[in-house]
RNA sequence: GCCCCCAUCGUCUAGUGGCCUAGGACACCGCCCUUUCAAGGCGGCGGCACGGGUUCGAAUCCCGUUGGGGGCACCA
């Protein structure tokens, strides 16, 4: 006999809402992106929204270059938000510098209510109470000496000239939630302190903004790092203070750290924490995210391939690690050189492009030529490479012009000494006379001009080393038969024959 | 100092009381393939932090110890 209420909006239709709500003070490091990963597989998953809410009420810090950048590697990452900045969406606006009204309305509403009060502490008197009470062996948070002022002591205060912050009235008692990731968790509110919501000038900390926003934008799950696991308490006791029902709270997932190569935070000493690094030096997006994905969560079996849509069929909250967990660029590496090797050949040439022209091996635009020797050079490589910062020097030659060519010093010495002379001249006959101009013709003349007893009778290795070092310069290059054919005979000629005339 | 969280190979992990002689991946080592380098194939090295319980039986449950991490801001 249950007449269904219209559905309202998400939430009252059991929907899920995740939002990832990143402070951008920098670029976003990789533990923020393994946040923001989870939190789009959890949205994907479950057929839920993924909202994007950008915390920057600490203006001194977040920049709008940074909030760009941020938008910026996400979309490249391949995470688009279903709500949030440039997208929109019906509880906006997504940055909290936009919302400043809001956050007051609320301040008010709680000082009025009495769930929050003035405190005049100064920060100076603040820090030498909590050595005191630290040096005493009890908690050291914000010994409430404010809490209740006379009336006298206000106006003295103020003639002083102090202008006041406020603070959050934590109740006696304890708070339990249970953590997605970790289970139940109790706090007893003896170590919540009566945090501060709004700075002295009035504007909003993350206190305040974080639980009014959760609320206010119908957030059912937040998944954050755990450094904000002990803040959890408080931003329940905020929803107490205003009034919400507590089947309407948000559920907490609380990821565990990424830690640097040596088991300690990550940061710039022990190892590189910005993705937009990672891009520059020739990481796939794709391959970041299999790597984060597989950073603190796995399926269950054996399998470590993924792709966002795998992801978004297969995450699972609950699957998610407790423990930390440490970046390993190496197996990222050996990730991005998988998701490489499985990239279409069209695909492959699309991402090596923007490498190779800011190497300045091609043009900006890149020229028709250029395009169809990169097309045919490209499968020569995609096996040989395991970042896209490689393909330039991979694939260097087969642009230099002869006068910009030059083999590398040290391969010179090892592969082009005066041993090197007979071999090359052997050479440089086979190429100008080997018909047709194809690889496979290019590889039996110079095996019957430098191996065959019929030729020189030597092994292949010492056959092919100088050979290899004069037309390509290098110690390490693409298969040396198709090099050859792609750089044509001329161009082969003559670096065979400048080769001699300095190996002589 | 007080509070909270965590603990399987070097690293990421599988494991939810018997399927564990602890499985996979990266890294490392060896072999095969081979014109270099890769890729690929085969093999190897290597771990349940420690101590007590509970149980017929513990990597798995409980307690303690040790170790690591976080919080105790007018940062988030």
């Amino acid at each position: 006999m249950t007449e269904p209420a219209p559905p309202a909006d998400n939430q009252a239709t059991g929907g899920v809402r995740v939002r990832f709500a990143p402070s951008p003070s920098g670029d976003l490091h990789v533990g923020n992106i393994r946040t923001a990963l989870y939190a789009w597989a959890f949205a994907r998953h479950t057929g839920g929204t993924f909202v994007l809410r950008i915390e920057d009420t600490d203006h001194t810090r977040v920049t709008p270059e940074y909030i760009a950048s941020a938008l910026d590697t996400l979309r490249w990452l391949g995470l688009p938000w279903d709500e949030g900045p440039e997208v929109g969406g019906p509880y906006g606006p997504y940055l909290q510098s936009e919302r400043l009204d809001i956050y007051a309305g609320w301040l008010q509403r709680l000082l009025a209510d009495g769930h929050a009060y003035y405190c005049y502490c100064t920060p100076e008197e603040l820090a030498a109470r909590r050595e005191a009470a630290r040096a005493g062996g009890g908690p050291s948070g914000y010994d409430r000496h404010c809490r209740v002022l006379t009336a006298e002591q206000v106006a003295a205060y103020q003639a002083e000239g102090r202008k006041p912050v406020v603070r959050f009235r934590m109740p006696e008692g304890s708070t339990t939630f249970t953590d997605l990731v970790r289970g139940p968790v109790t706090f007893d509110h003896e170590h919540v302190p009566d945090f501060v919501l709004a700075r002295a000038d009035g504007s909003p900390l993350y206190t305040l903004a974080v639980a009014v926003d959760d609320i206010l934008m119908k957030i059912t799950h937040v998944v954050r790092g755990e450094d904000l696991l002990s803040s959890t308490p408080r931003q329940i006791a905020v929803y107490r203070a205003m009034g919400v029902p507590e089947d309407e709270f948000p559920v907490f997932a609380h990821l565990p750290y990424v830690l640097g190569k040596d088991g300690q935070r990550l940061s710039k000493r022990n190892g590189v924490v910005s993705v937009n690094w990672y891009r520059q030096e020739g990481f796939l997006p794709e391959a970041i995210d299999n790597y984060l994905a597989l950073l603190g969560w796995s399926p269950g079996d054996n399998r470590e391939e993924f792709t966002l849509a795998d992801l978004a069929a297969e995450f699972d909250l609950a699957r998610v690690n407790k423990n930390p967990a440490q970046f390993d660029v190496k197996k990222l590496e050996a990730i991005n050189g998988d998701k490489i090797r499985a990239l279409d050949p069209d695909d492959f040439v699309a991402r090596i492009i923007p490498f190779l022209q800011r190497a300045g091996v091609i043009g900006d635009p890149v020229s028709e030529a250029e395009l169809a020797l990169v097309t045919a050079a490209a499968p020569l490589i995609q096996t040989r490479i395991s970042r896209l910062t490689e393909a330039p020097g991979m694939l260097g030659f087969l642009f230099a012009d002869e006068e910009r060519f030059e083999v590398d010093a040290q391969e010179a010495e090892r592969a082009l000494g005066p041993d090197a002379l007979p071999v090359l001249q052997a050479a440089e006959a086979a190429v100008a006379e080997v018909q047709p101009w194809t690889w496979e013709a290019i590889q039996a003349a110079l095996t019957a001009a430098l191996v065959e007893p019929t030729g020189l009778g030597l092994k292949p290795r010492p056959a092919f080393a100088p050979v290899r070092a004069a037309v390509t310069g290098r110690r390490v290059s693409p298969p040396l038969y198709q090099s050859i054919e792609l750089l044509g005979r001329e161009r082969t000629l003559a670096r065979l024959a400048r080769a001699i005339k300095t190996s002589g």
